[in-house]
DNA sequence: TAAATACTTTACAGATTTTTCACAGAACAT
DNA sequence: ATGTTCTGTGAAAAATCTGTAAAGTATTTA
């Protein structure tokens, strides 16, 4: 799931600024110059986030505040350069859900976006992706080549255990401590089964398991 | 609608006038005057915003806050007297979603809690929607294929949590800190014989609720 | 207070998962 | 080439987990 943001700034340093931290985040963004330009990509693209300076021509800040919220819910930051109080209460009895007044400190202004996007960010952050095999751990699900696999429990940790090591070579022993909570690695063959079990379900993504004769095994999606 | 607001601060004069402020606006508190005690009344409590100061004996405000984001989405802003980025920086990246410097402006202090509640309230009115499964927050009713199905406040409650998870798999030591307030699901299939009856009383739509064998339950309209 | 309803606990069967084990086959060293 | 060591495999045994009924406890209603 990739992050949509709408900057909406007539200045163009500060866009350009803004958009270069969100960008540093990972989120992708839309800019607008205006007030108007702003209404129409937002009605356009699907957007998750806005971020709105007051002062702009066509329609100021409010105005296009006022608009959005006729008809969406989409988290609003309202920035602006005049540190009064009444305008920071006008934005949010206005239907803003942050107002942050410039200049700002590029971690601050980070974290409050971040909590408007808290949602979002879950669920984007808890996909992991390996060209043709997707793991998500909300769901637990997993997929090859967008078709889902049935694993089981154990067939998971294991999976996540050895794809959150990737490629880095562990041995059966810590395999054994990472997921079992025990060391059984002397005396069965426990986790061999478990890894030909996996391979097998895991179907052309099967190779991304390594052996590595005489240590243990290692994930790794090259080749 | 009723709103119930927990308010975390040992320092009397200040939990006072927080409260007036609270309920000026129309809204019931709930006080807590250190850590334990705010943690403890969220659990019996059915609280839709919590005002946490940072400063407390017993557990700290970072302390509740993390305890409470272990099983609660539930709106909290931080209250501090320290004006400091890190804090706020600290505060808003633990799960805060929004934080406040004393002294602070009885108007902006509103204003932020408004913002906050609107969102909780917006939310709460939803007739949430799943093909065949009808639920109205604001009467607490559930249809299945239009018509009424009667469930216990339990029930209910158990299945708005998995219905607001939806997609999630959530632990049954997830769903007990989140609907009953405390873990038993070691020793009782407490929870299993619940989600049998209410699998029973979906009808149709009881394979709405997965079943995630060696982790919990999901929520999924799919399939 | 009695009756009805809601909730929790317990025990157990059936289903599924996990482990074990013996052996075949591959990789490696000499 | 040969023996040794290590890994892959299949099937059966063991362990675990879930669904369910039924009984026990608590709470609400009349």
């Amino acid at each position: 799931m990739n992050i949509k943001i709408l900057v909406a700034d007539d200045e163009k340093v500060m866009r350009e600024l803004i958009c270069d931290i969100l960008q540093n985040q990972g989120y992708e963004t839309v800019v607008a110059c205006d007030g108007e330009e702003a209404i129409n990509l937002f009605k356009q693209e699907e957007v998750d986030l806005i971020v709105l300076d007051v002062m702009m021509p066509k329609y100021d800040g409010w105005t296009v505040l006022k608009k959005i919220r006729e008809y969406s819910d989409v988290p609003i930051i309202i920035l602006t350069a005049l540190e009064s109080e009444r305008n920071e209460i006008h934005g949010l009895t206005s239907g803003a859900d942050d107002y942050i007044i410039k200049p700002f400190s590029y971690e601050v202004f980070v974290a409050r976006v971040n909590v408007l996007l808290k949602k979002q960010i879950r669920k984007k952050s808890q996909v992991l992706n390996y060209k043709n095999l997707q793991i998500d751990q909300l769901s637990c699900k997993v997929f090859v080549c967008e078709k889902e696999i049935q694993l089981t429990n154990l067939e998971y940790k294991l999976l996540l255990y050895l794809v959150e090591n990737e490629n880095i070579v562990t041995s059966r022993e810590q395999i054994f401590l990472s997921v079992w909570g025990y060391d059984n690695s002397q005396t069965t063959r426990t986790i061999d089964t478990h890894i030909k079990v996996l391979r097998a379900k895991l179907g052309v993504c099967g190779d991304y398991i390594k052996t590595v004769r005489g240590i243990g095994y290692s994930f790794s999606k090259e080749e």
